[in-house]
RNA sequence: GCGGGCGUCGCCAAGUGGUUAAGGCAGCGGCUUGUGGCGCCGCUAUUCGGGGGUUCGAAUCCCCUCGCUCGCCCCA
């Protein structure tokens, strides 16, 4: 029998690694909050066509990277590739749209069909936010901003800002025109990749890696050339208020992003402590994706952050600075109180106790072993329990339960007897040893 | 979808054609049903990702396949 195993692309999350991501996702969850906005939380499957109308069909993610299938009622469903197009698909449904600008964000699993490698998985984890009904540039810096203080309150260094615009639908309309004639008369010199996105999607090819495509389109005509004049403005704009919140950026005109909705600012955060998928979060203004799915002529603007690359990035740093925040992510919650208990009556009473004390809000690990003193205390030890208490049947007898440190041996023991019916004093004695003891190490 | 590297226990590994596949860590049991850091003893891969072939003999050689991994494409 062959061993079961996950899928391909597809990562089990430990405890080791839940740790950390249950703490980054706290301090995500409380940044949005205070910046006003609210969770919203759909389906991972939704309608084929959401995506191939909302993504591009030229676009790599709907041409080769999607989860399609048929259900049982002969519908092609797809796993969601990535979230905005289900946000939207949302706001519209229940017409959101109409109670005022919305801020939203998500997060959970998305699947793209893809070859994994560093930093890219076939189901991985997106936690993003958007903006809907708002077009101005300072809604533009509002949202870099959201992006640029989590990640640096979650303690990331070398991470890079570029930004672009890819002006409005006009502007693009012309400046591909204009890009497709001149690579037309330099067909010769570009990559087999480039040749055939001339055809498809020529945007794409401001972005490639090829190095002589690359020296070549230092050469070519810049969006930049093409812009109107609010195009332009806005821009400036976008990057004046950037530069007021003092978050420091780069200019990269051949950011273009891979899915067709983006126009005006579109912008990347790379990490230098990545492989070859170095982008921890990806986002723009999509103005037109709305309207292009049904619903009114409304302005909006996201970004997404893959958790699992953040992941990777923290990792790294709480390699290099092992008292760093991003160390003490992965530090886990040990015990407070081990109860070590034997016999039968000391069972039922430990587990009693062990009850009454979780509802009174401490961390209380039971050994349930039934094992020798030994062994549990053993096991006490391993816990990580800063107290351990013990049952057994001499205090059943006389209806008192002891008290010690775990960490230290033989020196400043509590070693108290306390009442096994008195939680309230039991509590009360737990919580100041405890402090005492952290604060004395 | 296309390239490169790699698969020996939960983890790290030795072994590169010859009888029973080292070792370390972790785990479990014991010394130790009333007290834990240490120590000592014992147990833990009928099998080397899987399948086929070559051979008297294969973890070691060949073929296929699966998986992991890094890169391309693309993206988070």
């Amino acid at each position: 029998m062959t061993k079961l195993q996950s899928l391909r692309g597809m990562v089990d999350l430990l405890p080791d690694q839940t740790r950390r991501w249950q703490r980054v996702e706290k301090i995500a969850r409380d940044q949005f909050l205070r910046a006003g906005f609210q969770e919203i939380r759909l389906p991972l499957i939704e309608a084929t066509e959401l995506f191939s109308r909302g993504i591009g069909e030229t676009t790599d993610v709907v041409g080769k990277e999607m989860y399609t299938f048929l259900d049982k009622g002969e519908r092609s469903c797809t796993l969601r590739p990535e979230g905005t197009a289900s946000v939207v698909r949302a706001a519209l449904q229940h017409g959101l749209l109409s109670q005022g600008p919305q801020r939203l964000w998500y997060s959970g699993p998305m699947f793209r069909y893809e070859r994994p490698q560093a930093g890219r998985q076939r189901q991985f984890h997106q936690i993003g936010l958007e903006c809907l009904g708002l077009s101005s540039a300072r809604s533009d810096a509002e949202v870099i901003a959201l992006a640029w203080s989590l990640l640096k309150g979650l303690g990331l260094k070398g991470i890079v800002l570029e930004i672009n615009t890819l002006g409005s639908a006009e502007d693009r309309q012309k400046y591909r025109k204009k890009l497709v004639e001149w690579l037309s008369t330099h067909i010769d010199e570009l990559d087999e990749d480039s040749q055939k996105k001339l055809q498809t999607n020529p945007l794409r090819i401001l972005d490639t890696k090829n190095k002589a495509t690359k020296k070549l389109l230092n050469e070519a005509p810049t969006i930049q050339s093409m812009l109107s004049q609010e195009s332009e403005l806005r821009f400036t704009e976008v990057q004046q208020l950037l530069k007021i919140l003092e978050i420091p950026f780069e200019i990269n005109h051949q950011l273009v992003r891979g899915l067709d909705y983006y126009g005006h600012t579109a912008f990347e955060i790379t990490s230098d402590k990545l492989g070859a998928q170095a982008t921890i979060c990806g986002g723009g203004r999509y103005d037109g994706l709305i309207e292009q799915l049904g619903g009114p002529s409304t302005p909006a603007i996201g970004w997404a952050i893959g958790m699992e690359r953040l992941m990777l990035v923290l990792e790294a740093i709480a390699i290099d600075e092992p008292n760093s925040a991003a160390s003490e992510m992965a530090i886990p919650t040990n015990p407070e109180l081990y109860i070590v208990n034997r016999g039968e009556r000391a069972e039922k009473t430990a587990l009693l106790i062990a009850t009454k004390l979780r509802e009174n809000g401490l961390l209380v690990e039971l050994d349930s072993s039934g094992a020798p003193f030994g062994k549990q205390f053993k096991r006490a030890n391993k816990s990580g329990a800063t107290l351990a208490m013990i049952i057994g049947e001499n205090e059943i007898e006389i209806g008192q339960c002891r008290i010690k440190h775990v960490k230290r041996f033989s020196d400043q023991e509590i070693d108290q007897a306390l009442s096994l019916e008195d939680y309230e004093s039991l509590v009360k004695f737990i919580r100041n040893s405890i402090s005492n003891s952290s604060t004395k190490s």
